[in-house]
DNA sequence: CGTCAGGTCATCCATAAGGAGTACGCCGGG
DNA sequence: CCCGGCGTACTCCTTATGGATGACCTGACG
């Protein structure tokens, strides 16, 4: 079975170009062309394709959001999106991959390899161009050195210290802490100077430091 | 110019198929052979070749510390590894690449994919396997879920604020700030005050909090 | 059954922190 | 030339926090 394609780019020329290369492909259909962002999640609606081929630059709505609303509106048929674009700047493709793109590649592709990463997609893989690659391994490598949570003097902490200890994270003072853990406040008192003790901390705003980089406290997870 | 190769695995089987393969490609050149970790460190400094192709489970020495090494101790002479695996385990490939891997292949790959990727990290790009680029690339989605740093009044703080808000962020006590920013103890404290209003937060911890979920403080970078 | 750790609660006390108000000098814009 | 924003600084006052001790209860363990 041969993989469906719709093909959204604003110039005519390198739909043209596309279509014809990929035609040539036994395997692959382009069964839609879109001229712009909101055609292509239109389109994709009705034509229900395989893979989306997707430029960045387009009128509209850019292939980014187009992705989004695209990926947001399918039903059980699953659509994979492989971006295109002429230069690989860094913000698109991140902000393509958080949108949930499949891939990325140049539009200076060799055309056997846009013909086999379009395979690649259409099987659920990802693939993204060597130089994207490259970036987002250095990328990633920087990102997360490995913070094993260095739990100095961590696994010391009793289960209500620990406890305490993550509502101390969250911000919230020894009173609130006590109406939420349906203690009274001298007890949260005792708790907090103990595990303040044990973490060899100052006080309550160095616990909160210590937590988001220890891990104990993540951002974004509130 | 041909691609100078070093194979390193530690069945023979494995490194004359490899052999073969890649002796095959009239730009790819087999300079030499080594069967664990430590033999791979050692042949890299000697023959300095631009390609490592290096197994991941090995005698000796794993080929993910063999890579730290090896690249640790390159010299001007810039070597590239390319990480080869039977199986796609996760761990592996996040530990290979923060080793400075520049890429990551299973052993199946077919013969001319395996002669392209090396021609590809050969020149300093990156590659990987499609199963492993899907994963990292959902990684890093979830990862940097994008946060946009929601300035809610943010932007009100003017510099000296800002500077306050990121040592309090720091853990530092007022007397702490007043001493590294060469001013009074009450200035700091009247910095304090109008950030905490500003921000409409209570108090410096809830200001440590705001500062790790808004990324103006990052863990691992302090 | 005695002991000990962990959880609970209290009191006393010192201090860092936060709120409110005031003031002075500098600088850039109207 | 005067005003407003900003950085600096001080005082007075209130409260949250943290340190030091002591005590009671419960469950686990030898």
């Amino acid at each position: 079975m041969s993989v469906r394609l719709l093909i959204a780019d604003d110039q005519a020329l390198v739909r043209a170009g596309f279509r014809m290369i990929l035609d040539a492909e036994d395997d692959l259909e382009v069964v839609g062309e879109a001229t712009d962002g909101l055609d292509a999640v239109e389109q994709a609606k009705r034509l229900k394709p395989d893979v989306v081929l997707m430029d960045i630059r387009m009128p509209e709505l850019d292939g980014i959001e187009a992705t989004r609303r695209l990926l947001a509106a399918a039903g059980e048929h699953p659509v994979r999106v492989l971006m295109l674009t002429t230069f690989d700047l860094n913000e698109y493709v991140y902000e393509a991959l958080r949108a949930g793109a499949s891939g990325f590649l140049l539009k200076d592709v060799p055309p056997e390899q846009l013909a086999a990463g379009i395979r690649v997609v259409a099987q659920g893989e990802a693939l993204l161009a060597p130089s994207i690659t490259r970036r987002l391994i250095s990328e990633f490598a920087a990102a997360a050195p490995v913070r094993p949570t260095p739990p100095k003097g961590l696994n010391e902490l009793t289960a209500r210290e620990l406890e305490v200890f993550r509502c101390v994270a969250r911000g919230l003072s020894n009173a609130e802490i006590a109406a939420e853990l349906i203690v009274s406040e001298t007890t949260v008192k005792t708790h907090v100077a103990r595990l303040l003790m044990k973490l060899g901390l100052r006080d309550r705003v160095q616990a909160v430091v210590l937590a988001y980089e220890s891990g104990i406290a993540v951002p974004g997870k509130g």
